[in-house]
DNA sequence: CCGCCAACTTGCTCAAGCGCAAAGAACCCC
DNA sequence: GGGGTTCTTTGCGCTTGAGCAAGTTGGCGG
């Protein structure tokens, strides 16, 4: 039903070896967990999973660009992640428990590699450092969503998207003549949807911003021009604006 | 500088036994940790650890109450969760990296076991269920923040008010003859940190709620008296409040 | 090159709820 | 039991930003 070759790429095992996950482990066990992981590729659009999915596989993103989004009930949506190369998605299933919290859909061209978590939980046996690795990651995102919940909690919108577009370009950046730019392709939904605001507001904002030289802006696209002023926007103690 | 007496008193054991960390150890394993465990008895409004500060130990409360709260730079605060007895808390310091990020208060006289987590992270080695306990733990917290965090997003105040009120009857409620009293002293301050909002606001819903006979109200105090009304407002789908 | 469609902009209106001030209630400690 | 502290209530004004409508831009397919 989906295809799973077994993959040993250059691409993949240079990934694991960055990743947090298999950081401390012998170069060659990590081989051989690299030659047990099965791939799967999509075109922009396609879904790795939905969220209430039964969190059945770990991924790991070795090419293109991920939105992890959640949906209430009534259809309301947030943006909680994008995710880059290198980077592991779908984690919570090695707790086997559970359904995907999220849906993972690929913003381009991807390609991800990934493991069922008995296949994992077999080198946790000999490697203790994995479930090490394991509970980091996780303990991870749990601060970074208390984080992200007491500013949305607490900060305005425009310091949020300040936050937002920061966060983007460090992850997704790519230098250009123009400054640094957001390199996939996000709607100012999108843009709404990952700081708890609507798609006016961000549109409102960013073209203020734009008339004053932080950023460029275009269809489904941010350009970073002067970082440091929306380093002001984030940071800035309380004092009104000015 | 701490009172750390080993205490095997069958409070601790008991609420161990029935604590999702331990859960499918055999029981005579779970005695085993047990007796490793260290004590910390607090007063009301002392702390078990400050945001911040390096995450050294896992915390399992046995007595009383706690409020985790986490502070902005700016000193804004939200209670990210409290704890009732038989729960974890600092738990991430099993990722044995980093520090609190959060703070732990006693809202009441307290009792807590601790453990250092390579004292844990010893019977990993022979019970990887531990291991695979923790990451559930952490996963099920990922997901509770990533949930709130959407609530916060789409939801009005009335709403994540109404949420937070049933989460603490389910959690602390205390049957009594008015109905569910919610077992611990949290300000009208508390509940806004809580839910995202002032206390004013919280202070207006309440008493509006009140004049409906959905709750009493009093200082540091609130009673359920009609459970399902608080359910219409925290599930009902979207439609205008009538 | 044309037409369509999705994404975006922008003006306007309005409600939610924040923030302040002032007064009132509950509790605690000496 | 007096005095002070903390918590709470409530009225009011005002800002933020949501929501809607109308129009514009840009990209893509035919």
């Amino acid at each position: 039903m989906h295809m799973a070759s077994p993959l040993i790429s250059p691409a993949l095992t240079e990934q694991m070896l960055a990743t947090p996950l298999f950081a401390g482990l012998p170069p060659d066990e990590v081989l051989r967990i690299a030659a047990a992981a099965h791939s799967k590729r999509l075109t922009a659009g396609e879904y790795y999973f939905l969220q209430g999915d039964p969190a059945e596989r770990i991924y790991l993103l070795v090419e293109g660009r991920l939105k992890l989004t959640r949906a209430a009930a009534d259809g309301q949506q947030a943006l909680m992640r994008v995710v880059t190369p290198g980077t592991l998605f779908g984690a919570l299933a090695l707790a086997q428990a559970g359904d995907y919290p999220v849906s993972a859909q690929a913003a381009d061209g991807s390609l991800a590699a990934y493991w069922l978590p008995l296949e994992l939980m077999g080198f946790v046996q000999q490697f203790p450092a994995l479930a090490i690795n394991a509970m980091k990651i996780m303990a991870d995102h749990v601060q970074e969503f208390q984080e992200r919940y007491l500013q949305l909690a607490t900060e305005r919108v425009e310091r949020r998207l300040a936050r937002a577009i920061l966060r983007l370009a460090a992850q997704t950046g790519r230098k250009t003549d123009e400054g640094v730019l957001i390199d996939l392709p996000l709607t100012r939904q999108d843009l709404a949807e990952m700081t708890g605001t609507t798609l006016f507001s961000v549109s409102r904002i960013l073209n203020q911003w734009e008339s004053q030289g932080l950023v460029k802006v275009g269809r489904e696209k941010v350009v970073v021009v002067f970082p440091h002023g929306l380093v002001r926007i984030a940071e800035d103690l309380p004092g009104k604006k000015e």
